[in-house]
DNA sequence: GATCGCAGTTGAACATGTTCAATAGCAGTC
DNA sequence: GACTGCTATTGAACATGTTCAACTGCGATC
C-alpha cells in the first residue's frame, strides 16, 4: 500500500537547483506578502524560471505548502533537540515542544491562516489527514512518541499507544488558536499552552483513578475507532 | 459595537427576487457539482441574471456560504423542534441534535469539504469565529443553551455558562469528522456521535467529584480565557 | 407628467492558477 | 560524431473569481 503521489526524487542536478530556487522564492514571498498575495508568476520570476517550470516541480500552488511544512518541521526538530535530551518531566517536555512550534512558526504568522485553510480542505492533496501528507504526519507523531518515551512519567500502555496521535491533534489545535491570536508577543497562546499542557499531564495522572476507569476505556476505544479511519485516507 | 458588514436589508422587491434566484441557483449547483466546480458564471446563468448582478448581492463567492449556513441552520432547527419539546434526558437531547445536524447536512456531504476549508480561513469574511458570522454563531450557541436548559440534568452554573460554546465547537468537530467519513450510511459518524455524547454527559456528572474539582476550575478558567478572544474577532 | 436619485443590471476587462503542446538540452549508445 | 530518449523549459492559451464604469428603470418629489 504505497503512497502513490509522493515527491519523486529529482533526476538531474540541474533540476535540483531549479526546484530549490522555486521553493526558496516561494518561502520568501510567502513571508513578504502572504500565501494568497503570492502569485505563481511572482515565484517563477524571483526564482528565475518560467511559469511553466514551476508546475514541473510543484503540481500546484498547494504542493508548495507541503514542502513548507517539511521545512518548519525540520526547524522545529532542531529547536527542541536540546530540550528533549535534557528535560525529563513530561509537562516540561510537552510545554517546551509546543512552545517551540509556535515560536518556530512565528515568522509565518500572517501567512498561516490562508495556509491552514488551504490545507484543511479534505480534497486538497496536502490535507494533513491525507495520503500525501502521511510521511510527514508519521514523523510528527513519532516525535510526540519520543516526547513521551523520554519522560519519567508512567503512562499506562493503552494510553501511551494513542497519546502521540492525540498530541499531534492538540498541536494543530494550538496552532489554529495561535493563528487568531493577535496579542503582543503571542502571550495569550503561550498562556494557553502552559495551562493546557498542565491539564493534559494532570488528566493522564488521573486516568488511573478507579472512578475514571470506565471512561478511560471508552475514550480509548473511541480514539481507536476514530484513528482507524484517519489513516487510510484516499488521496484524490 | 455593531457588526459592520452584516447583510443589509434589501431595498426593493425586485432586488429580493434576484437575490433569492441567485442563492437558489447557487444552492442547486453546489449540490450538483460541489463548491469549487460551481462557477459564479454558472450561478448567474441559472439564476437568469448577469455575472455582475451576482456580485451586487454577494460581495464574493464566499458570502454565498454564509447564506448557505443560515439555510442549513434553519433546516436543523426545524428538524429538532419536536425532539426538544419531548425528550428531557440530556444525553438523548444532545445525541438527537447532533445526529440531526449530520442528517440535515447529508445532501451537501460532497460539498462540505471545500466549504469547510473556505470558511476555516481566518481572513475569510465568513469565518465562523469572525464578526460577520456572529449573529448566526450566537444563534447556534443559544440553541445549545436551550438543549441544556430544557433537560432534566443538573449542571453546575459555572459549567453551564461555558457549555453552549463548547457544544458549538463540538458540533464543528463532528462535522469535520463527518466530512471525511465515507462509510455507508455515515454509520461511523453516527457511532462516534453516540459515544461522544455519552462521554460528555458522563464527564459532566463527574465534574462534581472532589478529586476533579481542581481540574474543573482550571478547565473553566481556561475556556473563559479562550472564549474571551474569540468573540471580539476583527472582521478584516 | 417631468425630473431626479438610487437600486438594479450589464458585460467587458483584469489577475491569477493551471494546462499543454512544442522546444531545448543533456546523457548514454552505437 | 550521429542518434535516441528523457528531463527540463518555455510561454501562449484557458477558466474563473473579481472589479468597474456605464447604463436602465422604478419610485418619489415637485
Amino acid at each position: 500500500m504505497k503512497t502513490a503521489t509522493a515527491i519523486e526524487p529529482l533526476r538531474t542536478k540541474r533540476g535540483e537547483t531549479s526546484r530549490a530556487a522555486i521553493f526558496g522564492a516561494a518561502l520568501e514571498l510567502f513571508q513578504e506578502r502572504g500565501y494568497d498575495a503570492t502569485t505563481m508568476r511572482g515565484i517563477a520570476d524571483r526564482a528565475g524560471v518560467s511559469l511553466g517550470s514551476s508546475y514541473h516541480y510543484f503540481p500546484s500552488k498547494e504542493h508548495l505548502v507541503l514542502d513548507f511544512y517539511r521545512h518548519t518541521h525540520d526547524l522545529h526538530r532542531a529547536a527542541i533537540a536540546e530540550l528533549l535530551s535534557r528535560e525529563k518531566d513530561l509537562a516540561g517536555r510537552l510545554r517546551g515542544v509546543i512552545r517551540a512550534i509556535v515560536i518556530t512558526c512565528e515568522p509565518f504568522h500572517a501567512v498561516a491562516g490562508s495556509i491552514f485553510s488551504t490545507v484543511a480542505n479534505p480534497s486538497s492533496p496536502v490535507n494533513p489527514f491525507g495520503a500525501t501528507a502521511k510521511p510527514l504526519r508519521d514523523e510528527v507523531i513519532a516525535m510526540y512518541a519520543e516526547v513521551i518515551r523520554g519522560s519519567d512519567a508512567r503512562i499506562p500502555a493503552d494510553v501511551a499507544a494513542e497519546l502521540p496521535l492525540l498530541l499531534w491533534l492538540y498541536q494543530m489545535g494550538i496552532l489554529y488558536f495561535w493563528i487568531f491570536d493577535r496579542s503582543p508577543g503571542r502571550l495569550r497562546t503561550l498562556e494557553v499552552i502552559d495551562q493546557t499542557t498542565d491539564l493534559i499531564v494532570r488528566l493522564l495522572s488521573l486516568a488511573n483513578l478507579p472512578v475514571l476507569r470506565g471512561s478511560r476505556r471508552r475514550v480509548l476505544s473511541l480514539i481507536r475507532s476514530i484513528g482507524a479511519g484517519t489513516h487510510d485516507q484516499a488521496a484524490g
